[in-house]
DNA sequence: CGCTGTCATGATAGCGCTAACATTCGTTTT
DNA sequence: AAAACGAATGTTAGCGCTATCATGACAGCG
């Protein structure tokens, strides 16, 4: 522990860690020319950065990103804020986000808000303190204090999910319009008494949109649009149980639009179980195009929602950004598609 | 943007930034000081202690974490690294991870290596660049440049899902026993012609370990122990089309021992669309216990793997070694259970 | 009363890197 | 041939924070 007791009057803190002096040293350059050799290589000659290189390999020297980041203010970190991992859909729009960046040379910094705008705020101040190169984030709502910080903050910021007019960047799709592309496809297939089934519908809001598109719809038909709301988290065993619920409280139900598709396989394979026809009995639709919707028994209508081509255009328009390209539109729709399956 | 032009002979570098200086000057305390308010509350007085949080509001302070990192080295940022993100099982440890670092005041930086082992050291090089407080991948093994960086490391290293002799603390579970189990209860079942399936076992290989497991067992009572490699990853879509390669290949195949659940739920739905009894014409094994295979019909013998669980006490135990507390045991095994459903 | 100990605070000196400017030297321009 | 230029490299001065040591004030003690 003791190495050189060259002690001065002050200790120095020491970090055996080896530095890109020590690798400029080796190669006989300045520390700076060694930086170039490493960051902006075509600045310096071939002769140099091969030395360098060499130092580098022979020292098994690892750049300290901090001290970088802190010299510099550019981290190629990127802050994702999700509301959810149980929720698939977030993972497959951070898979997409993930394969674009890493292959940029940009790394994730993840956070998790469970639906709690509070949580977000404290979670935007952490990533902010860490100089992110910019900060995704799923959905267009945030607290007053959240907003604030943003809005002075001066890196691209991209909101994910759901379309509308956000803080800078936003790539989604319009939930109210797939709400009422599914509550027109339920209609046009002659059912009249519908109930839509949802969970926790504050707190997945967009679920929520989709309600007041398919609300809106039916209103527009002369209809009831029921609503069931769960108290669970969306699963499969919540829509099992929600099918029953439903029957109880609507027996004249004909079709059920479920808020996703964990909830309508959920109640698909429940239908099954219990003996019912689907959709003699009753018809089922979803929300996300999820593969086990196309594995079950009728397959699933739905609404495909192109996630980690989500996640992929997000972290692209991003990455288009942070190299100082125009942006053409700071609004992507990535569309949505009516995917009629057996169920309804 | 040109606020204060009393330029001294070279211009300075300006980052608009607040910093804990001017908290400190608003505060009329030294920077230090406000730096012990905000880190070490209980070493300055409740009265400066006050004044520093009263001045921190005021000016909308977000500390700078880059810096602070580089002055104490420690940055409270914790590596995870997964092979694949499209797992669910990674998912739900990163989630289980999370949940408990979170809490702690950990930062999570993802990694995902897309089973490469070469990506993997990249991408460990990149983390020890933050100088993270300590590193979770997934699974014992690791290309040599990667091992010999680690060992030389001097932070805590995790390695989950396996159960082995890692570099330093481990969680995880026993795969090959999990083989073992799966076979024997397939045997005791009365089945003789059994399959295994299973994707890429190359870079699963703890799937390639269950298969260790289950041909020890099966060679032990003189059976077979086919193996049918399919090309793909894992989805219900390559389970689904396995089935009729399993009974192209093997006719007499009377069980089929998938990998994992995926597999054997997409293999389970389309026996049913075929037509086919499950178990009475084919039985069906997987591994995991996702909810899907509680809700198919019938419900699917498979092996539950603890995995947000997994993620939790790893979690727990890498802060019980961070914070400094004695570490009983380096290796923690989480265990799983044989979960008969009517598939067998 | 001087000594020791404890608590709150401050002064100083970096952490390891890179931005900004400066220098050197060979090459092109007029 | 002098001036202008550009490529490669170097010098200097921080980025914003905290570890380390130093100081001053005050309490307790024989």
């Amino acid at each position: 522990m003791s190495k050189d007791a060259s002690s001065p009057a002050r200790a120095r803190r020491r970090t055996d860690q080896i530095t890109l002096s020590q690798v400029a040293e080796l190669a006989s350059v300045s520390p700076i020319t060694a930086s170039r050799a490493l960051n902006t290589p075509e600045k310096v000659s071939d002769q140099t950065r091969e030395r360098v290189l060499d130092a580098v390999e022979q020292l098994g020297y690892v750049p300290n990103l901090v001290a970088g980041s802190l010299a510099s203010s550019r981290s190629r970190l990127i802050a994702v804020i999700v509301p959810s991992l149980i929720n698939t859909v977030f993972v497959e729009v951070i898979k997409g986000l993930q394969e674009t960046l890493e292959a940029e040379g940009y790394q994730i910094l993840l956070g998790n808000t469970d639906y709690d705008l509070d949580r977000e705020y404290q979670l935007v101040r952490t990533f902010l303190g860490w100089s992110c190169s910019a900060l995704i984030t799923a959905g267009l709502r945030h607290n007053h204090a959240c907003q604030t910080l943003l809005n002075n903050w001066d890196h691209p910021i991209m909101e994910v999910m759901e379309l509308g007019k956000g803080m800078d960047l936003n790539v989604g799709l319009d939930h109210v319009a797939a709400g009422r592309c599914m509550a027109t496809h339920l209609i046009d297939r002659g059912y009249r008494y519908i109930v839509y089934v949802g969970a926790r519908l504050s707190q997945d809001y967009r679920a929520g949109m989709r309600y007041e598109g398919h609300k809106a719809v039916l209103t527009a038909h002369g209809l009831d649009a029921s609503l069931v709301e769960l108290d669970t988290l969306g699963s499969l065993q919540a829509g099992a149980d929600s099918l029953a619920q439903v029957l109880a409280h609507y027996p004249r139900t004909q079709a059920i639009h479920f808020a996703n598709d964990d909830l309508a396989a959920g109640a698909l394979l429940a239908a099954q179980r219990q003996g019912l026809d689907v959709p003699g009995d009753i018809a089922i639709a979803g929300f996300n195009g999820l593969p086990l919707g196309q594995h079950v028994t009728p397959p699933l209508t739905t609404i495909l929602s192109p996630r980690e081509e989500m996640g992929r255009l997000a972290a692209k328009e991003l990455i288009r950004r942070l190299s100082g390209k125009n942006v053409y539109r700071r609004q992507h729709d990535v569309g949505f598609t009516l995917q009629v399956g057996g169920s309804t």
